[in-house]
RNA sequence: GCCGAAGUGGCGGAAUGGCAGACGCGGCGGUCUCAAAAACCGCUGGGCCCAAAGCUCGUGUGGGUUCGAAUCCCACCUUCGGCACCA
């Protein structure tokens, strides 16, 4: 046999093949352990792109060696099917989005098809479809009723570009992670998620192995700060209520001489006097105009009115100005704050601009505290100008003023965090509709669960008019109460996409219940996920949300554990071959369709997973094709043509492959384990270069030829799964090479009998030496004192030291 | 500004206290061919040297620890990522 590698002739072939024999479903029913892979799903955007590739070919290079472990491994795949790009072709094309977004997927299933990826297609979700959402609306009513659903009018970030309001998450920078736009703050009323219910938890990473980066920015995304929140007397007529601040230094409440509120704080206009009015009405409509991106400058030098009006410093007696600036954020804390200028720089900067006064609590080594000062102080070392406080040092000052807060009445200790409740309305069409049925007499009432789903209804004006399109369609918004059958109108907005996404990894368990989202069964048969893979762009949106959604769902009692993912590896992003991100705008966009068509999936697969590490991501080299291709051809040519056997079972020639063939099981394990796949193609490049040397070496005994071809397919399944399959039935396996198990290494055969002993003398290599591997120190050296070189470094001189890694090395030091 | 990751041949990268540059690309030389491509084989960090042997320099920069440092420690530079007026 002297044919050629052909992957034209297998790939389909054995995609048939696989499918047909339900190799790549996982059964409920099976006695093996389970093992839970998860790749992201991809948005139905239409096309499969290299990124795509990157992020799934890996993951199901690990999924598909797991089940080789002897899991019954569950691999599922499904579409991200609601959101805007959907909506966007419908204006720009006039293609209902439905048509659409199913016609994408419909083509993305034949590219993913096309991979060779072990997907479980029996277990496909589609979001957009109405068997899902009609749960996703479910767990909407759940989260309602448990309190952690609700409407509120909040400061908002509406996209201009998008038609729509966003979570915080999605805005990067002041601007719309999607569309780019600038992003406005608009006062509006919208649907909200208690997420900030479960910061405290959410900043626990117990039992989950989650990368470090992807730790952290969840942790500094939810913002975790202790202190206090103290209440300030308001001397306004008719405002009885104090003025509640949150501030990280109770500590220095003494030096607090002015309050500062955010422009858009609710009590701005029942304190402002006559006098001040003009001033603060100017100011705040200043304010408003600005963009957020402007605002949130740090360069900017700091700005502000005073209101006319004073309160009380609770602690000091002091009546102190009311200011409003716009360093202050509404969204923060109370939006408001007690100013220290003389500890805290963005206090002293604004005292010194309006001539505020400037009091110094702590003493502090290095400031003479009764001259004014040049700068602000954080630390300290005791209390000063505090009253009964005076002395205290400035470790125990902030528990010290808390306790006396909270004896008066006037404060309490407390956290607060950066983490916003998660704002899931949208102003758009293509997403599922809100349960919720707004009665004049009930106000919100929820969808009855056994009407569920709330269709979106077809035929619909998309023209964006900052209102969802759904309030347009009268037939659909009116309909009776549940309570009371009297007129009342549904929900308009939809839901935020990321609810889909949210919980799918739950539905793949059980994706075809008409009764439930999930059956408590497969739920504790499969879930959670053993091990989810996926881009790190998620890290403060899906990858936090979905965390929420899972111990929220725990608390009702539908899913077991405290994390929805043991196991997150998160891989880089693949470049255009010119290290930027690929693009069409710029060129570089490598299609995955052409490199298949061209290449074969095997290769393409390969190649992406030898770039480099895989949580680096890099620049896609074009010419690195050649290398896959190269090392392909060879393992054909290694299986299909035989070398001369002979009985040579105890010959050193083939200890020596028996021993490649063991140490590279060993380390390709080790690389399988540890998502090293570029260092796992280099070992088995290697291993398929030392057989064909093998053979072209001469007669090799039959035993351990076979060994190493058959370790070499083995080893090969999971990264090439046609080629694999095809040697694999060729060299006289069964169907399937996929069903059977990862190979073991004998650590005794992997071992080396001689090794090439390194001898340094002060630490620099003069002399290698060949040497049984067990040599002892005593017999090293003996060996290195035999070589002239070494003893013409040694000068005749007597080692100092000496020191002998077995194996490896033998230092003499002089 | 704060937090984190990274910096190694012409290029992607390997080696996480013990032979720097595995593996691959590219390049050079060769086999085959009328020729080219493909395939296969060999060489390929810099310097000294006709060459080899050999010596020497070499993992962002400068110091340190160690018999021995790409690897550990300190300082700095650069790049990337995250957070950033969060009280």
């Amino acid at each position: 046999m002297s044919d050629r590698y052909d992957f034209r002739a297998i790939e389909g072939k054995w995609q048939a093949r696989w499918e047909a024999a339900h190799l790549h479903h996982a059964p409920d029913d099976d006695a093996r352990p389970r093992w839970y892979a998860l790749t992201m799903f991809p948005y139905t955007s239409g096309d499969l792109h290299t990124g795509h590739w990157y992020a799934m070919a890996p993951s199901d290079t690990a999924a598909r060696y797991r089940r080789m472990q002897g899991y019954n491994v569950m691999f599922p795949i499904g579409f991200d099917a609601f959101g805007l790009p959907a909506e966007n072709a419908a204006i720009a094309r006039r293609i209902d989005p439905k048509d659409w977004t199913y016609a994408n997927i419909e083509h993305m299933r034949g590219q993913l098809r096309r991979m060779g990826a072990t997907f479980d297609w029996e277990r496909e979700v589609i979001t957009c479809d109405p068997d899902y959402y009609r749960w996703t609306q479910w767990w909407f009513l759940q989260l309602y009723r448990q309190g952690l659903a609700y409407r509120a009018e909040a400061a908002a970030n509406w996209c201009p570009g998008c038609h729509t309001v966003l979570a915080n998450e999605q805005v990067v920078d002041g601007r719309c992670d999607r569309s780019d736009d600038v992003v406005e703050r608009r006062f509006l009323t919208q649907w909200f998620f208690r997420i900030t219910n479960y910061a405290e938890e959410l900043l626990r990473f117990d039992g989950i192995n989650w990368p470090e980066r992807i730790r952290t920015m969840q942790t500094n995304w939810i913002g975790r700060s202790e202190g206090a929140m103290l209440d300030f007397p308001v001397d306004v007529a008719g405002v009885e209520d104090p003025l509640s601040v949150f501030t990280t230094r109770p500590d220095t409440v003494y030096g607090a001489t002015f309050m500062v509120l955010a422009p858009e704080h609710r009590l701005v206009d029942r304190i402002t006097t006559g006098e001040q009015r003009p001033a603060v009405d100017r100011y705040v409509q200043e304010t408003a105009r600005q963009s957020e991106i402007d605002r949130l400058s740090t360069e900017k030098e700091k700005t502000g009115v005073f209101t006319g009006a004073y309160a009380i410093n609770p602690f000091s007696g002091r009546r102190i100005p009311i200011w409003i600036a716009d360093y202050v954020l509404v969204t923060y804390g109370t939006g408001a704050v007690m100013a220290v200028p003389a500890h805290d720089e963005r206090d002293f900067a604004f005292a010194r601009k309006y001539g505020l006064e400037v009091i110094p609590v702590f003493t502090h080594e290095g400031t003479n505290i009764s001259q004014p000062l040049e700068s602000a102080f954080v630390d300290g070392e005791q209390m000063v100008n505090s009253g009964t406080f005076d002395g205290t040092p400035f470790a125990s000052a902030k528990q010290a003023v808390i306790a006396h807060a909270e004896r008066e009445g006037i404060g309490r200790g407390t956290v607060n965090y950066r983490l916003r409740d998660w704002l899931i309305s949208r102003q758009r069409y293509w997403g599922a509709p809100i349960p919720m049925i707004h009665c004049d007499e009930h106000g919100v009432v929820p969808v009855p669960e056994e009407q569920l789903p709330v269709l979106l209804p077809e035929n619909v004006q998309f023209e964006p008019t900052g209102q969802s399109p759904l309030t347009q369609i009268e037939e659909w918004v009116n309909v009776p109460c549940p309570i009371d059958g009297k007129p009342a109108r549904r929900e308009t907005d939809t839901l935020d996409t990321f609810m889909c996404s949210s919980w799918y990894q739950i539905r793949y368990c059980d994706p075809h219940n008409q009764e439930q989202p999930v059956s408590p069964e497969l739920a504790r048969k499969w879930l959670p996920v053993d091990q989810y893979t996926g881009g790190a762009e998620h890290a403060v949106m899906h990858l936090l949300y979905t965390r929420f959604f899972w111990k929220a769902a725990r608390d009702m009692g539908i899913v077991e554990g405290d994390e929805p993912m043991l196991r997150l590896f998160s891989q880089g992003v693949i470049l255009g071959p010119d290290g930027n991100r690929m693009s069409k705008s710029r060129g570089n966009v490598v299609a995955p369709d052409e490199l298949v068509a061209e290449w074969g999936a095997d290769a393409f697969r390969c190649q992406l997973m030898f770039v480099g590490p895989w949580d680096q991501g890099g620049p896609y080299n074009p010419t690195g094709m050649q290398g896959i291709i190269r090392w392909l051809n060879r393992a054909w040519s290694v299986a299909v043509e035989e070398p001369q056997f002979a009985e040579l079972a105890g010959a050193s020639e083939t200890r020596s492959l028996r021993r490649v063939v063991h140490r590279t099981i060993r380390e390709a394990t080790a690389d399988m384990e540890s998502f090293s796949f570029h260092t796992l193609i280099a070992r088995l490049m290697e291993l398929t270069t030392a057989l064909s040397r093998a053979r072209d070496a001469g007669p090799v005994d039959r035993a351990a030829w076979n060994e190493g071809l058959r370790s070499l397919l083995l080893m090969m399944a999971p990264l090439t799964p046609h080629l694999a399959e095809e040697l694999w039935e060729r060299t006289g396996g069964s169907f399937s090479v996929h069903q059977q198990l990862w190979p073991a290494f004998d650590p005794g055969l992997a071992r080396d009998e001689m090794v090439e002993l390194v001898v340094q003398v002060n630490g620099k290599v003069r002399e290698r030496i060949q040497l049984a591997a067990t040599a002892s120190e005593a017999e090293a050296r003996v060996a290195a004192l035999a070589s002239e070189k070494v003893r013409q470094w040694l000068d005749g001189k007597e080692p100092r030291k000496v020191v002998f890694v077995p194996g490896k090395l033998l230092n003499l030091v002089l």
